[in-house]
DNA sequence: GTCGATATATAGAGCGACGATATACAGACC
DNA sequence: GGTCTGTATATCGTCGCTCTATATATCGAC
């Protein structure tokens, strides 16, 4: 019996998730500071533009993973703060086990079952 | 310094890649038994669509990863049959090499320093 | 007063997988 | 003879998602 099969086109998506939500587990954030945060602490391994990033956050907030308002400053841009919903906080977690697994799965295939991990 | 930064968008195919070469580790293969034998080894997990396939195929042949010539049968559609050359044989163990690194910083990442792989 | 950093947002371009469709050969079944 | 299924390669249009560019807005520094 065949098990489901793996979204390759959706991969990219699932990363950027991975990222964003990943940043919010320290506590809230707005959007810049995510993109921020996420390019320091991969040391620029990973990285967003804006034109990625706020869209994801607009779907995510929809999707019920983060939660966002709009904090109330006297100077500078009004920003708008997103912490990370309980439903986010679990999904963070399959998703992770579940890239994992399926990254196993491949080097498993692409290295053959006798050939160790570099 | 910041390193060289991840393509996200370029990740999906960069996976199909490797399962079609990885495919070709165990000798020559023609395009449809390339499609089957992923979608059998990974138990379905992985999957080819031929709309996928062929222009991989095409594109690993330019690229000099594959090298592929028809293979004359007296009965049957002629099929085109694919090896792996030194080059793409390189590729596959250094791509399999990045592809871990990546996931494995990123799971680093998200689920943080102090948390166990489950 | 203009430049750079902070901050959010969207429209358009471009890349790549996917679905649909086409072509072609062979065996089975009626 | 005609149809259906399986083998086999190929292309086109669509769709999803990232990326570039652009727009808006606030503020400090020079």
């Amino acid at each position: 019996m065949a098990e489901d099969s793996f979204d390759v086109q959706g991969f990219a998506r699932d990363i950027n998730v991975l990222l964003v939500l990943s940043t919010l587990r320290h506590g809230a954030r707005h959007g810049y500071q995510i993109a921020l945060d996420v390019e320091t602490e991969s040391n620029g391994l990973f990285r967003f533009r804006h034109g990625t990033l706020y869209p994801i956050l607009h779907r995510l907030e929809e999707d019920g993973l983060i939660h966002g308002r709009w904090s109330r400053r006297e100077k500078g841009r009004r920003r708008k703060e997103y912490t990370l919903t309980s439903k986010g906080e679990a999904y963070l977690r399959g998703e992770a086990d579940r890239v994992e697994t399926v990254v196993d799965r491949l080097l498993r295939m692409v290295r053959g079952p006798g050939e160790a991990t570099a």
